[in-house]
DNA sequence: TGATCATATGAGCAATCTTTCATATTTAAG
DNA sequence: CTTAAATATGAAAGATTGCTCATATGATCA
């Protein structure tokens, strides 16, 4: 991909601070990863999924418990499921009728508690 | 707010599984807080916002530096750094006609940090 | 004061997201 | 094999979001 315009928004001060941003540039990581990070925190921005990664942090559950537990449908929390899973934040194991899930990722407390962190800072 | 339907999804598994959910129920954090931190992390959900908190990271930049790095508008950066103050994660300073932002939460990059660890993990 | 640069902001559009509703799938039980 | 329980999924509605365009604001300089 090549850049749209050179001159776009290519205004005084961007000459004045063209070393700055030269410098950065280079550091950026991938265009891949920052978009892939961003997926990922997307995951996190939902407040029931993030209900939902509160709960199955305590203890492994199934999907009608969860429903139950955040008082909302089945269908709801199952499409939410979904996307947790695709994530690879959360796995699931099938005993008869009932699907189990629990979390795939020891990361998600760590990312909680530096949200947190943030969050309390007031 | 009450429950809506107190057999609303109150299927036979929930009442088998009713110890581990009035386990796990009084050990929910309160709604709002839950609420704030999905809020917190949509911000970072976003590959723009993203790239500017990266790019800010590394050095205290203007608008127009963080536009032509990212090779967007102006305005498109100006309103995401709007989001980005009112999660109160950069601030600025003015320095003439020429608004400089910078970060303004350690966290973030421990944010990114585990964000990545977990996205690596393939 | 008028012109210009840097930034901010409001309206609007297209795209995306979350939930609901209806229905399909999978498994166990009778 | 039929029925029911637990879960999954597709379509669609309603809300939210991110960007663009036009314009406003704030600051410097001639």
């Amino acid at each position: 991909m090549t850049r749209k315009a050179q001159e776009l928004d290519r205004c005084d001060c961007q000459v004045i601070h063209e070393d700055i941003v030269n410098q950065v540039l280079p550091q950026m990581p991938p265009e891949e990863t920052l978009y892939d990070l961003a997926e990922l925190f997307k995951v996190f921005g939902d407040s029931t999924r993030v209900k939902i990664l509160w709960a199955l942090d305590k203890e492994e559950m199934c999907v009608c418990d969860i429903a139950y537990l955040l008082n909302m449908t089945q269908s709801a929390i199952s499409h939410q499921l979904r996307v947790l899973k695709q994530a690879k934040l959360v796995k699931n194991r099938r005993e008869g009728k009932i699907v189990y899930y629990s979390l795939d990722d020891e990361h998600v407390r760590q990312i909680f508690e530096m949200g947190l962190c943030h969050i309390m800072e007031e």
